[in-house]
DNA sequence: CATGAATGAGATTTCATTCAT
DNA sequence: AATGAATGAAATCTCATTCAT
């Protein structure tokens, strides 16, 4: 039998994301996808259930990616500071080169969608955030606030910024990116 | 000739927020919105060129409500701290009481359909909130950044809340509150 | 607003009908009933739920055709022999005259799909031959067993018969029509 | 090279009859076929030509199997009414044990598919009850009438009243299996 | 103004079939 | 022999939109 060919599933990720960021969620069709993955609209029926599978999956893949890129390299025995600062330019950078990536899962995100999907093991994708933030609170560093409104304050701020860069309306350089990380920092400190 | 039926028009709105709402963005048709607002699919075209037209208009009309809810009563004569405060409880306020209209506007704004649509007008409905920021900046409360930077960090958290809270994963109440405020003036303060 | 077309939905029933016949309940497509009754395919839907209801709805057109046709001018008051003559021969003529409709009710009567539909006042559009034969029971003239059986035994036979006739492969004149009503009535005589 | 496996092309002939019975012929799809036979579709297509050549086959080998049933054990040298009784029997033994089977060729039979199918030798696998029937009209038991007439008017509604039982709608006891015979003898016999 | 009727275009999904291993 | 991979064609159905009344 033929071999599977991880190309084609990789293309249509690849083609899903891109048409989303390209034209939106609601004009997204599996045969605009099939046509610009290269691949025959038949053919995502064979690695996918329906269109909601392969959305949600494509979901599921771009946050684990994001969950890799995020944390590699972060030395978790390293001062709260800098590990805070480590993660912040490494969110930048993310966005910046993944844009498409990003902006995907902040419309997926934001629609009803999402609520359907299972999204148990999403959380601990990002369990070393957490366990961040926990550090910095228990050395009284942080405001002993849950921890969720810490992320708020701190990381979400730099996403939005990011994405702002993304169309145009902002841009990091040394300086503001110093800047955001200090407003991060001051927003949750003690 | 008949009049032009008010009634018929906001019927229109109130279903198309509703549905996007309901269903998300990409599975709002004309007709379901017509089903939902008991109009026929043709009336939708006497008010609307298109589906598109519609769209921005109710995106128009949502953002103009809000511009007007979150400004109502506010004294720009008063203390920019006392501003703040108000206007930040207004916001929550208007998110809770509001939240379709709201998830709309969230809906649409992370979508590319936003960057076809005209956005001059947009920016004056929020002329108040720049000018209490404007005002910060120059008592010297603020610090000297672009007034953009200052509402990322100071009100998106606080809309993040809000809609958490609609999600169901959040409670405000007034310590939580004061809490959020207090840290959205961290952020921004000098 | 247009008015209501009847022609279109009279074609829509007649194309499936011939369709049937034509090639078959598999290969029976919406598109090509579309083509041949010289409507859009879209306009099938606003008089059908689904495929399934329109088939089920012709059905029922053909079912109740059937039944006026077979009763039009019996005399339920006239003697039972006559009537059974009557019958007989008004059924050959339906068969002959209007195959299509025929074979249409036989095909979907041997399909798993027939169950799936509602039934309940399809009795009694048979009603009078049912009357019939419990007056012939009464009478005396046939043996004393269900209805039903006397049915089988009587009718069925001679709609078998005209099916072949159809298929080309009996043809019915005087002589044999004759015969044909003879052995049902020898059949189910005492 | 392996061989032919008979057990293959067997649960692909048990699967079809099934699937045709549960959903229908309309809804019988080579993929559904595969997957309830366990095999791949691409294995249908080393037995078969094509979806077509796999049907015919299928009923040819439904018919002969039939065929065999019927008139396994049936001695021809007995008395015709002895035959007749012992045909009736096999004939709603068989169908009542192999009413998937049965009640496939019924479908088969009712659809124009058929005409499409070689029919030659499929009228020699019932030369018994024809030579039955002839025997009878030279006894001169039997009207002398075209034997496809006596088969109508004496075989078929057996068939009927088996299929009856099959949905539920009849029950075949030993004394309504005797009426139904003396039925089918009194509507024949001269 | 209002709407049921109508439709071409396109949506998602399944089909029968072939191919490469 | 057997099968997972792959696909063009076609299935059902919905869409946004126009038309006639």
């Amino acid at each position: 039998m033929r071999q599977r060919d991880d190309n084609k599933i990789e293309a249509i990720y690849d083609a899903t994301i891109q048409l989303v960021n390209e034209i939106g969620f609601a004009e997204t069709s599996i045969s605009k996808i099939a046509k610009k993955a290269n691949v025959s609209a038949a053919t995502i029926y064979i690695y996918f259930e329906n269109k909601e599978d392969m959305l949600g999956k494509t979901y599921l893949k771009a946050k684990k990616m994001m969950s890799e890129k995020l944390f590699h390299g972060m030395d978790e025995a390293a001062p709260v500071r800098e590990q805070f600062d480590f993660f912040a330019r490494n969110f930048v950078k993310f966005i910046l080169n993944h844009g498409d990536n990003f902006m995907f899962m902040e419309q997926v995100t934001n629609s009803p969608l999402l609520q359907n999907w299972c999204l148990e093991e999403t959380s601990s994708l990002y369990e070393p955030v957490f366990r961040m933030f926990e550090t910095g609170k228990s050395q009284k560093l942080f405001k002993q606030e849950d921890v969720n409104l810490l992320i708020i304050y701190s990381v979400m701020p730099i996403a939005q910024l990011a994405k702002a860069q993304i169309k145009g309306e902002f841009l990091f350089d040394e300086r503001s990116l110093q800047t955001a990380i200090q407003m991060s920092w001051d927003a949750i400190k003690i």
